[in-house]
DNA sequence: ATAATATAGTTCATTTAGTGAACTATTCAT
DNA sequence: ATGAATAGTTCACTAAATGAACTATATTAT
């Protein structure tokens, strides 16, 4: 099989994928944050005293995007920011109660949805897919 | 290893590849189309004689912002709209000479670019990926 | 020690992409 | 022949991104 027509099919079916797990997120589970939101608060609650810096790095994305993100979360109380003492240019990011609670009940609804589609896969195909997936994200975030 | 576990790290690598990719088309290849336009074109190139309605579902979006897409690769002489004479309604969508180049242009570039991350996996591992990917395209496009 | 440079984050104007409701034009159904 | 359905557009609005200009700190070099 030719090597066009494979990244075409994973370019398809990349693009089907993504757009159908925001539509979940958007139609089943939430509808007062948006899915870019929640990677973000995501990233946050994994990554405590995380940097804007960082987030833009993380998602490759410029920080003026970032700070707009940022006031989003902040505005609907999810998030706080705290300035370093040391460095005052630093603010460090962290999730309030309210944004833990949040993530905690996106993440089970999210994954009960999930699961229904899942039950097509055995694990070692889930286990091997991952892995794929992580290796292909691990070679292009290096460049 | 736990489920939840499973879809997070799915949730975040796929978060990565998808917007490196998205990166590589906007840096490497081309400034003067989107990545969102590109998989629009893509899909009329793929599917000749589509109409917008096709696009909403393929693309999982309302029919108002296919017409400001399909305005954004018009206006750029990529495509054409070509009345159905049958049914006046209809508006059948069709890539133009200029369209036809600039895919094959984008998509050889693009190959060049994610070849160099392929050679970290061996053929037997990216249909593996591939067929996964696809099934699970196909199980959340069923519903 | 001070001047120049670098870094962290924000603001602003602009573009792209999406929503959903209201609309036009056409076709279908009873 | 009228009423419902379908295809596409327009409009006002929001989210997300860019990049340049800006503020406020830290660091480095002379």
């Amino acid at each position: 099989m030719q090597m066009k027509e494979l990244i075409e099919r994973y370019q398809t079916a990349m693009n089907q994928v993504y757009r159908r797990v925001n539509i979940l997120l958007k139609e089943k589970i939430h509808s007062d944050i948006t899915s870019d939101q929640f990677a973000t608060l995501h990233y946050i609650t994994k990554n405590e005293k995380c940097t804007s810096t960082d987030i833009a790095n993380e998602f490759g994305v410029g920080k003026s995007a970032v700070t707009a993100q940022i006031n989003r979360l902040f505005d609907k109380g999810l998030i706080e920011r705290d300035r370093d003492d040391n460095d005052r240019r630093v603010i460090y990011l962290h999730v309030t109660d309210k944004g833990i609670d949040f993530v905690e009940f996106t993440e089970k609804a999210l994954f009960s949805e999930l699961e229904k589609y899942l039950t097509n896969f055995d694990q070692e195909e889930i286990y091997t897919f991952i892995h794929s997936l992580e290796k292909l994200a691990k070679v292009m975030n290096e460049e």
